[in-house]
DNA sequence: AAAGCGGGGGC
DNA sequence: GCCCCAGCTTT
């Protein structure tokens, strides 16, 4: 039997129960390979079943607010992911009259969706022959072909691609694609793959090379950044003052509390002396309370967050902050080490 | 071509 | 602590 006689055989056997998999339904099918984008299935699966209850279809999507997709993608992370489904979305149901594209062509145009994306959806709701390559995929065919060039450089992307293309069964690229993914989910996974239970293991490079854990080559170092970043707990009442952060960082368009960040570990002492804390707060801060210091990791970012609670109101308000009673407060989109906070403090 | 973008889980 | 996860967009 040939590799992809094996890899379907195998997959028709052992695959996962995924609710995405009993539909073509080319909304449905972007809604998960949307979450599931640099997301285990663990993680996306309760998001993936919010989001198509309280969106059942296109049509429902583009009528929510982005405040609500960001609120129903709160703690899911790369958020833009939310706010470019709303674009495509709109798009969609004004250039398509809410039908969902099933054609690579048009569906590699749509905000957030790129060539993985495009030929998951194409191949799993109308079976056109473009081969899936995500992580799972690298992995399998370096492995499996002994493919040393590096995943993540230009010439390794379009080796890969092709590759993939090459390797594609035409007569069923949908269960082809979900076959690769799953084998390299369950069996070729990045540690520890089962390599004895493998269908394939014969006649992969990897395994009858000993070579599993020198495959994929991939040269990344990403460098990590250390912020320092101290919010304000200002109440007025039943209110809290609210910040709406801007486009050009992380958690765009989300909510958190007034910020004065710092690119190194200050006392409290030292802090309240900024020039940036008493042109908001004045020259006489009255702490009330500081937090510990909560130490929150991103793949680029170490943050450090506190919240000082303070007694003063500050005497003009910058324009993208805003009191908010408590009530109001639990239906913003917050990131998740802010929720964190909040979640203490209001029991939210 | 490189940087930026979350949060969680395995080892 | 490091790596990876059904990647994409912006610079």
């Amino acid at each position: 039997m040939n590799f992809n006689n094996e890899l379907v055989h195998w997959y028709q056997q052992n695959k996962r129960d995924l609710p995405w998999r009993n539909t073509t339904d080319a909304y449905t099918i972007w809604l998960s390979e949307i979450i599931l984008q640099q997301t285990r299935v663990e993680q996306g699966l309760p998001y993936f079943n919010r989001f198509l209850e309280n969106y059942p279809d296109v049509g429902s999507f583009a009528a929510a607010s982005e405040d609500e997709i960001l609120k129903l993608w709160q703690g899911l992370g790369y958020y833009s992911r939310g706010r470019n489904m709303l674009k495509t979305a709109i798009m969609v149901k004004e250039v398509y009259d809410s039908k969902f594209p099933q054609n690579y062509d048009q569906l590699i145009k749509l905000k957030g969706i790129g060539e993985y994306t495009a030929a998951a959806i194409a191949s799993f709701s109308s079976n056109e022959a473009k081969a899936v390559v995500d992580g799972n995929v690298y992995r399998v065919i370096a492995r499996y072909l002994g493919i040393a060039e590096p995943i993540n450089s230009t010439t390794g992307k379009k080796i890969f691609q092709q590759t993939a293309n090459d390797l594609l069964n035409k007569k069923n690229p949908a269960i082809h694609n979900q076959a690769m993914m799953e084998l390299g989910a369950i069996i070729c996974k990045p540690k520890n793959p089962a390599c004895g239970i493998c269908p394939v293991r014969t006649d992969c490079y990897a395994f009858t090379h000993n070579a599993t854990n020198s495959l994929p080559v991939k040269l990344n170092k990403v460098k990590v950044r250390e912020r320092y970043l101290n919010y304000f707990l200002i109440t007025d009442s039943d209110k809290v003052l609210v910040n709406k952060r801007n486009q050009s960082d992380i958690w765009a368009n989300m909510y958190d509390l007034p910020l004065v960040e710092t690119t190194s570990l200050m006392d409290p002492g030292e802090l309240l002396r900024l020039p940036m804390v008493t042109d908001f707060f004045g020259n006489n801060v009255e702490v009330t309370e500081i937090s510990p210091i909560k130490k929150h990791v991103l793949t680029h970012q170490r943050l450090y967050v506190r919240l000082i609670k303070i007694q003063n109101m500050p005497s003009k308000l910058q324009e993208q902050w805003f009191y908010t009673p408590v009530e109001e407060l639990k239906k913003l989109a917050v990131p998740k080490i802010i929720f964190i906070f909040l979640k203490n403090i209001f029991n939210l």
